[in-house]
RNA sequence: GGCGCUAUCGUCUAGGGGUUAGGACGUGAGAUUCUCAAUCUCAAAACCCGGGUUCGAUUCCCGGUAGCGCUACCA
């Protein structure tokens, strides 16, 4: 129906519609994994557009050759996938377009807003350093912007290498009104000549992301606050090249908890840890987005993707840096866990306790995720919270866990035979088991826990586990037995517990 | 050092010239219970500092301080 009533708009109106339609990108660099921070820039590009209805580019920026591996290419690609942040176009690789930066570069020098430079690397580094012991600022200070066009090329030709910088103005400054920041000006003295194309020809990533968002019509730049000291030398270039300038959306950066950067030294670093981890993506997304944005309704934080779509928008981003909040992350994971339908749940706990190197049946797992589900924040929390479920022969624990009260062997060797004999002989049913239970407690004078304490901890190894009848139903009643009679021998060997 | 951004409970945040400064996570206590978890109830917990504007500032303005970012032929 939308086609429909587009039709009849006048031709002016749907190039308007074209114009205006949203185009963002994440443009990572591969000389690192995705990380929390990136993901999240990701993210909020990826709520934009779907919430207009553009246009989501995956861009890698490899101009870095020697930092730059196809290895973080792919993790960068799965870390997306893996988060459910599908992209409508890319991934595009800089690298493949190398003519279009060396074009770019080339119009800028013609039209007198770039130069070239002669000075080395190496000679740039030792001025830089002089100037830090003498205390003067460590600014790009070279005279090659004076030497006159023709006397440049003569020495290209000769074969001296150059790069090409952008000649920043020397007075006035570059403003901008900052989608997530607000208004925010730098003047041009704090601006250096920045290279736009080294010497070996390769572009950096001052010209190529501006060529690229040029070139890809993006409308909307979101991305890390990092960027804010490099938007001017990008605006610069938008101007001489005569384009519209996008909209530029700083978002702050997320911090660890002693509030720096967040970084390796902070644990995970990629996000494909936390896949490993057991974190749920849509959980991760949920936390993500609420960090730094909030909804109109701010006490409302559990919600779906299509829920944020809904209500996202730049200006509900917080200026302010976010610390990453591990606990909040595994408090959205557990919600998310709990309100999954158990049978989902059991299989994407299936392969988590596979990989751990038990055989575990689906029907098996289906049968004990249920007791599981609310006990577990993360998918491998399965590992520790019901190992017992999964093997054979439990691993040693102390007997003096047996005995409830304390000192009280004889009661809980009491509790543990008569439970033998009561397990034997009941339909492996929680409800009947329960009730015969109970029953038998009621006939020895012991309270609930002192008869069931033993008996949960002879069959799953711990004194905190899921429900006990349940739990029972689930191992069945030969390992029940067995485990029970283990237990009995574990305590006949101990004869005098401390007490 | 320079430039830029920021500043509400421990953390994520809401709010806004007069409020008991709200919510969430986490923490503590209690209820429930076969343990744990979940659930429910309650509690402790914040407006960085100093000036100004104003009858009144946590809110607006200025300064300070602190944190973070940038300061490359990295991105």
């Amino acid at each position: 129906m939308l086609f429909g009533s587009l039709w009849r708009w006048p031709a002016a109106a749907r190039v308007r519609f074209e114009r205006m339609s949203v185009r963002v990108r994440f443009a990572p660099s591969p000389t690192g994994y995705l990380h929390v921070g990136g993901a999240r820039t990701a993210l909020f590009n990826w709520l934009f557009a779907r919430h207009h209805s553009g246009t989501f580019i995956l861009r890698i920026e490899d101009t870095d050759f020697e930092r730059s591996t196809q290895e973080m290419v792919e993790g960068i690609l799965h870390g997306m996938l893996w988060l459910g942040l599908d992209w409508d176009e890319g991934p595009l690789h800089q690298s493949d377009r190398m003519e279009l930066y060396a074009a770019t570069a080339a119009r800028l020098v013609e039209s007198g807003h770039a130069y070239y430079c002669f000075c080395t690397k190496e000679s740039l580094e030792q001025r830089r350093a002089a100037a830090v012991a003498e205390g003067r600022p460590p600014r790009h200070e070279c005279t090659c912007r004076q030497i006159p066009r023709e006397e440049a090329e003569r020495r290209r030709a000769a074969g001296e290498a150059a790069a090409v910088r952008f000649a920043v103005p020397e007075t006035g400054a570059t403003a901008w009104d900052d989608a997530v920041m607000g208004c925010i000006e730098i003047a041009h003295t704090e601006v250096e000549d920045f290279v736009l194309l080294r010497s070996d020809g390769a572009p950096t990533y001052h010209l190529s992301v501006v060529a690229d968002d040029i070139d890809m019509r993006i409308t909307h730049v979101i991305r890390g606050a990092d960027h804010i000291s490099n938007t001017p030398k990008q605006i610069l270039q938008y101007q001489a090249l005569g384009a519209e300038l996008p909209v530029f959306a700083h978002v702050p950066l997320i911090l660890g908890p002693d509030r720096t950067r967040l970084s390796k030294r902070h644990g995970a670093t990629s996000v494909i840890a936390y896949r490993d981890e057991g974190l749920l993506p849509e959980a991760f997304r949920n936390f993500l987005a609420l960090l730094g944005w909030t909804p109109p309704d701010s006490s409302k934080e559990i919600m779906g993707d299509a829920e944020m779509i809904r209500l996202f928008s730049l200006d509900a981003i917080a200026r302010s840096n976010a610390v990453f909040d591990r606990a909040k992350l595994e408090w959205f994971n557990a919600e998310y866990i709990r309100a999954m339908p158990a049978d989902e749940l059991s299989e994407r706990l299936l392969p988590v306790v596979r990989a751990a190197g038990y055989s575990v049946e689906p029907s098996y797992m289906r049968r004990v995720t249920p007791l599981i589900q609310e006990r577990i924040k993360v998918l491998r929390d399965v590992l520790t919270v019901a190992d017992f479920f999964f093997v054979k022969q439990l691993p040693p624990f102390d007997a003096a866990q047996l005995v409830p009260q304390k000192g009280d062997l004889a009661m809980a060797r009491k509790a543990l035979e008569r439970s033998r004999e009561v397990l034997a002989q009941t339909a492996f049913e929680h409800q009947a088991l329960d009730q015969a239970l109970r029953a038998a407690a009621q006939e020895l004078g012991l309270k609930p826990g002192q008869m069931f304490t033993p008996i949960r901890v002879a069959v799953t190894g711990r004194t905190a586990a899921p429900p006990l009848f349940e739990t029972l139903e689930v191992l069945g009643r030969e390992t029940v037995l067995e485990r029970i009679d283990q237990a009995l021998q574990k305590l006949g060997a101990t004869q005098s517990l401390p007490a």
